[in-house]
DNA sequence: CGATTCTTTGAAAACAGTCAATCTGTGTGG
DNA sequence: CCACACAGATTGACTGTTTTCAAAGAATCG
């Protein structure tokens, strides 16, 4: 719960009885290592925030094939931005690396303090407006780079998750294979 | 004009005094078919909104290659968002596909208004959170589909671009070349 | 028309994927 | 404490979709 409070506060001023209200409906979910936070189908209607630990959301595609959407460590947000805001399933699965802790608000309960508190309204914008600029940058590195560019990229961006998740997630996360993964760590790509 | 205000109105409720006080600092660019709006290393100060035409989003990446990174018709917000919220230099390009008007509308006024009318703001939010979907939507497509795919699922959502923007475009929007769509088009790819 | 822009076609090459087998490390239960 | 099971990583050989290169063919604009 600091840490939430730390996150915060890093961003925008809010006072003690804000907080309080705004953590007043949160829960504290733990997670088993390989335990779902969301499954494909059901409708996603938190905003969740990681205490400790590490999740990563993953879809199932046509063939079968499963590709990793998104990962999250302490201070992201995990979820299905898409199902929240519409209510519909979700096409996602979220499921833990490791074993976590998140916190869970109720959506209707945070949307009710973002009205009643600006600050964190201007936040969470804040919050997906950096989301956007992510992607748009995420697509560019799927657009313009090789498999090996892309690992590189990665790794400067997100050296955090680097030693956390297993190599063929993120090759998953990187759509390649992590055969490719693989070989380019050895440097046995080419040649 | 008057689509601004349509658009607006489809979407929140707002007054005649305040749509005027929206469109107070605006300003109407008119562009010619390959004319730029922004060029790379510009910093993008505009909230734009296409009035009638069609533009295009592209970067340059480090092997000189071109890269589609969005398309806009009437009704949608052409811009570089991150270099708009950050303040640094644009790595798009942004040019006219056909002769269009663009309503442009400086930043600082804008966010001025978004503040003196939540209901903009709140469509703006709403906005940058489509956005985001999207965003995550066409990740999805780089990483599940094959070339054909990605553009079967283009066609499906994007019709209204199919006949207006060329197809070489069409085809470094979805990180395929253009021979390999041409070649999709005429049934060709396998066997 | 003539010129530029856009599209099509063919052949060869390459990057990455697939398949299949092996290897490594770690945690669990007997 | 060992052995087995399981998840994850590596390796090799082969395949295939897509790219690249090059050239020619439509189409559009002034």
């Amino acid at each position: 719960m600091d840490s939430f409070r730390k996150y915060i506060d890093s961003r925008v001023n809010i006072t003690d009885e804000e907080f309080a209200r705004i953590v007043a409906a949160a829960s504290i979910k733990k997670l088993r290592r390989r335990q779902y936070l969301l499954q494909e189908g059901e409708v996603w209607r938190y905003q969740a925030f990681v205490l400790s630990g590490c999740l990563r959301t993953y879809s199932i595609d046509e063939k079968g094939q499963e590709h990793v959407n998104g990962l999250a460590i302490e201070n992201w947000w995990p979820g299905d931005c898409e199902s929240l805001v519409t209510g519909i399933p979700s096409k996602y699965n979220i499921d833990a690396i490791e074993d976590s802790e998140v916190l869970l608000i109720p959506k209707e309960h945070f949307d009710r303090v973002c009205d009643e508190i600006p600050a964190l309204k201007d936040m969470v914008n804040q919050m997906y407006r950096k989301g956007y600029i992510a992607a748009q940058n995420r697509i560019n590195a799927f657009m313009s780079y090789t498999a090996e560019e892309k690992y590189v990229f990665f790794i400067r961006q997100y050296a955090a998750f680097a030693n956390r998740v297993p190599l063929g997630m993120i090759a998953s996360y990187l759509g390649i294979t992590r055969e490719t993964l693989s070989r380019i760590r050895k440097g046995r790509l080419k040649g």
